[in-house]
DNA sequence: TTTGCATATTAGAATATTATAATATTCAAA
DNA sequence: TTTGAATATTATAATATTCTAATATGCAAA
């Protein structure tokens, strides 16, 4: 049976990641990225919203290792790393529809 | 299929319930709830945090109406109210557990 | 080697969140 | 009916987040 400490430390991990989930824009994105990659341009057009915005999502997200960007020409990928975390955005996506 | 307008309604719902989780002692709190009621002495005691700051985290997630208290003499039972809720808190519990 | 498209970065104002301290409420037992 | 324990509320300073606008960079085709 763990710690308390250790559980503290587990929340404050997962509560990060979970953090970032926590914007109705992000989390757009990466539902949109759980089904596979998807370039800047894309994203935009699905999101609605601005090209820098998007761009500060994505590289924040970069930043934190969540997504991970791909360069082909004019255009960048990006895909979620973790498959577990792709997984647990499909879930909650079936557990919170109605 | 659905619409994105509509998807982006259900990804704006399902963040604002990531943003109350996404906080360690929030999550810490939801954790210790999602195996069952709890007052608000014991979640005091197990999470370390102060009486006036347990109380505001708790109070918070009842308007949102993730939690329930119920009163029992001096003391208030809270409980998580979503099952769904609770399954998925353990779910991320066993998922990023490592 | 310039032009244009795709993406990234930066700065800053507006807003939201958090924790602490102080005070109020609610209830039960003395 | 006062006292004390358990919980709630309020105000506020400190900090963090968000968005917009402006600008910069990377790349490919002409």
């Amino acid at each position: 049976m763990p710690d308390i400490a250790e559980a503290k430390k587990r929340c404050a991990r997962v509560a990060a990641i979970l953090k970032t989930l926590a914007h109705p824009q992000r989390l757009f994105l990466l539902c949109r990225l759980a089904k596979g990659e998807a370039t800047v341009s894309e994203l935009r057009d699905a999101s609605g919203a601005s090209q820098s915005l998007i761009s500060q999502h994505l590289t924040r997200m970069r930043r934190e290792g969540i997504v991970q960007a791909r360069r082909d020409g004019n255009f960048v990928h990006y895909r979620i790393v973790d498959p577990r975390l792709s997984a647990l955005i499909k879930d909650m996506e079936k557990t919170f529809n109605e």
